[in-house]
DNA sequence: CAATATGATAGCGAATCGAAACTATTGCAC
DNA sequence: GTGCAATAGTTTCGATTCGCTATCATATTG
């Protein structure tokens, strides 16, 4: 029994103990799943292929599991400018009200940032041997340039990014180098 | 963004990354979760009950993914000596043949033993606030007593545990004091 | 004997997957 | 520009699975 075997057998366990927690309020977990996404995604990430690539499912299942989201009044639909086959979705205030009662703190106390490094390589890993994208954060995307105090620049998008944009995923996300 | 809450996140994707790429060879996760688990756990710990506590889900549920898997010809059923009312399953060959061939290695270079022991407290925190048993090996376990070079004695079973047994999981587990 | 535990089963609603067909839009080659 | 392939999204279909509740039979425990 190798710390890796145990690590994987720890996850395992974890992801579905999670899951039944999380399924709640007449909800599954890919709802909650797609959701919880939705609140962290920025506004270039929140389409249905998006959330079909990070649910690791279809686009087919991925606008149901939107479909119903919407029916039940948690996020509501809107078609962007630009691409007019787009559509993006947005939480509204009964979404955002289940995402902030979510589980959501975990007992990190000693070295979290090394655990979390940790975590970004397992899931980095297991995306790579597939064609999943890896969403990440602005903050440490190649892409970024950062602007002291004022906000961002996305170098791959050619716009500014607001300081809270900094801190949601994206679709577009690259490692650095 | 707190490294709790990058945590949480990261550990979402992971779970539906790797549930997706489990799923092959027509297998839904919770089949194959089920099967994992019965390849490490140990012949107490084989019976439908436990690996509803163990899938976090209820006896109903378990006793109709186990016998999905019986179908398949992947696990067995026997009935052990004692409590008639009992269970247990073992893997077959072609069971076997499965489990060995699932995606198992992380890439966990450093220090990997500080990064199992956080996971086992983010396990163990998720796990007790439910009611909800630990399920960990013999070695760690508060009723373990080693004998060096030779197997292993079980306090709370009152009986001698081969080598192999202190590496499987158990649902008596006990967290050392 | 009564209460409890284990397991199987049936019924229900819902979700999922995969594949396919379909519309609308966009982008590219020419 | 025109034509056509590719993309985004939705919808459908059937089969399967899942999770829950409830009920039942059996066996154990007190």
């Amino acid at each position: 029994m190798t710390p890796q075997i145990e690590m994987m057998f720890l996850l395992d366990r974890l992801a579905r103990v999670h899951a039944a927690q999380r399924r709640m309020e007449g909800m599954t977990d890919a709802q909650i799943a797609a959701l919880d996404y939705l609140s962290r995604a920025n506004r270039f990430s929140r389409s249905p292929s998006v959330v079909a690539e990070y649910l690791a499912t279809t686009r087919g299942t991925a606008s149901q599991t939107l479909k119903s989201l919407a029916e039940k009044g948690l996020i509501i639909e809107h078609a962007p400018a630009g691409d007019k086959r787009q559509r993006m979705y947005d939480l509204t205030e009964a979404g955002r009200a289940i995402v902030v009662r979510l589980p959501g703190q975990l007992p990190l106390e000693q070295e979290p940032e090394a655990l979390v490094a940790a975590a970004r390589l397992i899931l980095r890993s297991r995306v790579s041997s597939g064609s999943l994208p890896t969403f990440g954060f602005c903050r440490t995307c190649r892409y970024h340039l950062g602007r002291d105090g004022q906000g961002a620049y996305c170098q791959l998008l050619k716009l500014d990014l607001s300081v809270e944009e900094r801190d949601q995923l994206c679709h577009e996300y690259l490692e650095p180098a």
